[in-house]
DNA sequence: CGTTCAATTGAACAGTCATTCAAACATGCG
DNA sequence: CGCATGTTTGAATGACTGTTCAATTGAACG
């Protein structure tokens, strides 16, 4: 069976719903990183200063959030710089991402 | 150890999480439960003319997204009525929610 | 009262997730 | 090259989640 977080890794076209790309929004550490990133492309070590976590954690959500399509990542040298995806930032409104099926606005 | 979809029944008075939040909202089932009662207040089994799911599932969900404080629910008769949590409904815009942390707005 | 309808509860199970650890990869520099 | 830095990967594990089943509650009605 195929696991909700996998969901927009798959080949098969679907549609991914709504519910699957919250699921992957919904969790503290990830939700932080998009938010952090909301203010700009940031390089693994930068999104770590405010957040403290176990540098192979923060790996394993910034690949949730790939996969997930939620964020994208550029190679500069030996750093991964990460930004919100850009098909996702809302016009106008700042602090927001359009999800299609949803929009978050953050305060 | 607590768990997540817990947070907001526990005693302690702890500001929920945005996450935990989300996370009671990242589900299919309880997503499409929030955008029918957007249109206004039902009763479960009105719920599920529109879903069809087992009523005992239904009820599940219903009662993670009570105890998220996302709905409430009023006994009438032998039946329970539910509606989004008068508090969340965002003014203005019809369609969307205000969590605190963020806001979600539906299309 | 006993029955039916509407909804809820609790236990159980299988699947998924977050986290940790050890190991690896990639790039830049001496 | 060899080493340090920055980041990623894979496996393993314990906790959590969605779903199902059996049983229960509460309200209306004959």
């Amino acid at each position: 069976m195929k696991a909700p977080l996998d969901v927009l890794l798959d080949d098969s076209g679907e549609d991914p719903s709504c519910a699957s790309v919250l699921k992957v929004l919904a969790d503290n550490t990830r939700l932080a990183v998009v938010e952090r990133l909301l203010n700009g492309p940031l390089t693994v070590t930068e999104i770590n200063e405010t957040l403290g976590v176990e540098s192979t954690l923060l790996s394993h959500h910034l690949k949730a959030l790939r996969e997930a399509k939620l964020v994208t990542r550029t190679r500069q040298g030996r750093y991964s710089v990460y930004a919100v995806a850009p098909e996702l930032v809302a016009r106008r409104k700042g602090r927001s991402i359009d999800l299609g099926c949803c929009r978050i606005s953050f305060s």
